[in-house]
DNA sequence: CACAACGTTCAGAAAAACTTGAAAGTAGTG
DNA sequence: CACTACTTTCAAGTTTTTCTGAACGTTGTG
């Protein structure tokens, strides 16, 4: 497989993973395709490249712009728009999470804090259940919260997984994946 | 709000939730409605409670049953079956990790693996960025694996989130969120 | 064995999500 | 200002995903 076939199947999965992380195929293709070159692109190579519409090319950049995935450099003198891909893993990580967790995780908090009162109020002792369940999911969502929270304040990447890595107790198989976990904290950090 | 009205929001934002996890709408709206209800329900009544077809039901609960998210179990003397939501959180979010884990980030790992060398074998120099992108990728990718794996095999969600809450640096502003995190940490190990 | 009571399957309908392309907007230029 | 070179927008078309329902398979019963 040369290069340009690489490039290609890099694309196609990185397309495939857009509903990962909640945008549509397109739009993450272009990203993958940005991340594959060495030099930001204009919405016309992207057409070509990709062979997308205009239109499709100029939504795929708003929204990618919008997550703080891309960055968009007018060309003095002209009204062309070079497209660089954010290349910092760690950045792009953060941006994602945070959206989501704005999107999708805080609604929910808020949902379950609205609810839990209301069900307790209620005597109907069908509901106890429920209810229970209830707690136990909005102390979880909590400390999910506070996680995230936390790695999107402030702390790196590898250092979260450092954290997790060293200090939780040992000794159940893991010598097997010991090396990948030192290649990976070394490139981490670096 | 009544019960019956938080019942039906709650179903409504948990098949919204499915996308996140990875299954259809119905197929999630069925969890939660399970989760609502205090007793095991057959197929029959999951129809008339979300007004689905048969078929959707039976494949919504194949669903769930493969994703280790509800158990099945025979009614004596009958063809009936019951279907019971795992209430246990922890394992929930356990098999949700793990299949999503095994579906696409392991794939993805592979391909990286495979083409890393590929590309650093082709001398092209406008490959040199794209190369250094996917180790870095491959150092990320191989990084939050070995996070996952120790998650799943070992750890319960508490001992993790502990580890992190506390572990890290403090001082930035923290205070405001101690009184949730306490509240959740001692609710996630009970 | 025949019938009743359920569960399962899957081709096709319906709905949702995505993309296109043509029209409209805007910045540079003579 | 008129013209060119781009980008943006959005209604309509296309593709993908999801749901339905009728036909089929199984288990229990008399």
């Amino acid at each position: 497989m040369d290069a340009a076939a690489i490039r290609e199947s890099f694309v196609r999965l990185w397309s495939s993973l857009g509903t990962f992380w909640g945008v549509p195929p397109t739009t993450a293709g272009v990203f993958g395709w940005l991340l594959s070159r060495s030099e930001p692109a204009d919405a016309q190579e992207i057409m070509a490249g990709l062979e997308l519409s205009r239109g499709a090319v100029s939504m795929a950049c708003r929204e990618l712009r919008a997550w703080g995935l891309v960055t968009a450099q007018r060309v003095p003198g002209s009204r062309r728009i070079l497209y660089a891909p954010v290349d910092d893993l760690e950045k792009i990580v953060r941006n994602v999470v945070q959206i989501r967790k704005r999107r999708e995780w805080d609604p929910i908090l808020e949902n379950l804090r609205e609810w839990i009162p209301e069900l307790e109020a209620d005597p109907a002792p069908e509901n106890a259940v429920f209810a229970e369940r209830l707690r136990a999911m909005e102390a979880l969502v909590e400390l999910a919260d506070s996680i995230v929270e936390r790695f999107l304040k402030g702390g790196t990447v590898s250092n979260l997984g450092l954290k997790l890595l060293l200090g939780t107790s040992r000794g159940r198989g893991e010598k097997a994946r010991d090396a990948a976990r030192s290649r990976a904290a070394a490139a981490a950090e670096p």
